[in-house]
DNA sequence: GATGAATGAGTGTTCATTCAT
DNA sequence: CATGAATGAACACTCATTCAT
């Protein structure tokens, strides 16, 4: 355990068979023999690396968390409206679909575990609608949007996201996962620039 | 179970103290023992109603289906569409907030069972989104609304709703928790109706 | 569980199917499987009744102090010194026979648990000890023993019981066991009342 | 294992890291790992040098009744009865005290473990009780000391010695502890030459 | 019907021991 | 020789479920 590339590499090996094990049978069910089957490892060896199951869960929280930041740091600021937040839009919804895993991980011990609801929704989902918020404002200072609720207009678009990702990734064969994910981008982008009002000048402003 | 009515009442009253343990320990660390305690009946009891411990999830799981089919038939034809939105955005959130401890007794097993996914989608989630679906479609007929992909918008309109709720259910003191339930509806319609964009002539139709 | 008295009774039982296998095999050593086992019962019920594995070695420490108190109130002040001194040896060579199990069951841990140490010497031998004393001082008081140090004589008298008591329980072919208990009280008694010098006047005092 | 000196160190530096943790924590607790973290080595290499963890407890015995071996080739028969004996008891108690460390480690194992107790009793107290034996018989020849059970008194003196020895140890604030080693050894001699009996005589002789 | 004591399979975790480096 | 990561058997403890009362 001294060379900390090992070191890390293991732990990337366990956390992997984690996150497969867990998303399947979820937290609770997951036995540890399970994971360290799928590591191709010893059950004691999994202790080597993590004080017990629960960091593991905590680690896989801690990924995704660094993922998101990483997500963040968009840019694009010199697109104009529409593309700004086709391409936000654009980069959650690939967020969700490649972190599919690790939502599904921890999703069942979401609800219950306070440290790891904090965690989540703290540093997560906050910064995930805080950072779209920053980025929109300004789009309002600017007057190219109007002034809104933030506090509401953000959660009901990411909120949108996740369902639309939850239901494409949980039902693959509904109607929602019928569309191609640029395609869902482009009526999101529509909904939420112009929403659903029939507006006669709204036809040569879309696409 | 010899009087229907009686045994109604023991069922009913068992799966009060399912949600509620359940609500808060999610399934998996629920004991029998704890539900059985917070009924005042013995854990032996229990089974006299219920198959196993698993039944009690999936009655659960039955009797919110049954609460949204209710909660679906809203009427309200005669409004205006902005009314008629605000109603049925306004109905949805007193849903999740009413089924609150359903909701989250649910929520833990939702995603690794599938026998619990695909009624909670299939009987839950689906027909809300085909519902609103329904009454929206109507009103593009009319050509009050402009024609959309309703299987990008209801679940984007639905998944708003419910991280919202979830946001207000679980960060109480986060920015998303301040404003009134109406303030929400207020907004939402706003977003979903007209969009973010800045139109001049949207001024006068707001609040 | 309702019952007090089965429940006295089930845990009489679980406890000396402990102090069988814990005296055998020492704390550590011992599993509960086996102390169930011994029991004829399943390992679950033994949680019915005492929380966890420890809590069945400080019953029974608590046992041996319960015992040991009783034993301490003997009487016999109308005995000469003699009779008196032999009855306490006599009472406490039986107690250390009669209570070997128990004495066994706790051998292994007393050195190492703090808390268990404290109750063995604080509650066990430092009451021998004071009673002793108590009893002993008075002839002090009458003239009909010497003065001495307490504190160290006391002690030393236990200590001689005891390790006679466990050689004969722990090497049954020493010589130490091939003397009945009454001629090893009678040989205390000489000791402990004339001390081993040649003192003539000694001889018609002896048996 | 090439050069026995080194390897004699080495064995040293182990066993003293086994008495240490052995001593404290009791040898079912202790951990191989401890006590290579005590010795400074990794845990694998005390394998080279003993064949198990019990080894290490065996070897501790063995060094114990070296140690007892050498404590019992005590010089003096040209003093008289009462240094003699004052010199045994002070040598013993010295010994305990030296030895505390390695009668801790060995104090869990020997109730349990037969050829431990074999070892410790028939290698240790036995012969402590047998050299003590032969010294005081002789005097018993001489006339100094009156004929007495030796397999009765030698116990019982050792017994005295011991407990005193774990008073002091194990509650180091207890009445036992107060006085001097001098001062106990002083009042032994007194106790086993005298007893306790008032006798006119014994004023004169005493001190 | 109702009880709740009993069950025992199943789990997380520890740790003596091995062995490739 | 020395290392220390890996092993996996073993154990305390939990809890859904049963069934005699």
């Amino acid at each position: 355990m001294a060379e900390p590339q090992e070191v890390q590499d293991r732990r990337e090996q366990i956390l992997e068979a984690a996150v497969a094990v867990f998303a399947e049978r979820g937290y609770q069910r997951a036995t540890v023999k399970e994971i360290a089957a799928r590591a191709g490892i010893a059950p004691g060896t999994i202790y080597l690396y993590f004080r017990n199951k629960r960091e593991l869960l905590l680690a896989l929280a801690d990924t995704l968390i660094r993922r998101a930041a990483e997500a963040l740091l968009a840019p694009g600021d010199d697109l104009d409206v529409r593309s700004r937040l086709a391409l936000i839009l654009r980069d959650r919804l690939r967020f969700v679909r490649e972190n599919q895993g690790l939502l599904r991980a921890l999703a069942t011990e979401i609800w219950t575990d306070r440290e790891l609801a904090a965690q989540f929704f703290g540093e997560v989902i906050l910064p995930v609608i805080g950072a779209g918020s920053l980025y929109i404002q300004e789009r309002v200072a600017r007057g190219e949007l109007r002034p809104f609720q933030a506090e509401v207009v953000l959660p009901a678009v990411v909120g949108g996201i996740l369902l639309i990702s939850i239901l494409r990734m949980m039902a693959p064969d509904s109607p929602a996962a019928a569309l191609s994910e640029e395609e869902v981008v482009e009526e999101l982008v529509r909904l939420y620039l112009h929403g659903l009002c029939s507006h006669p000048e709204e036809e040569w402003d879309v696409r």
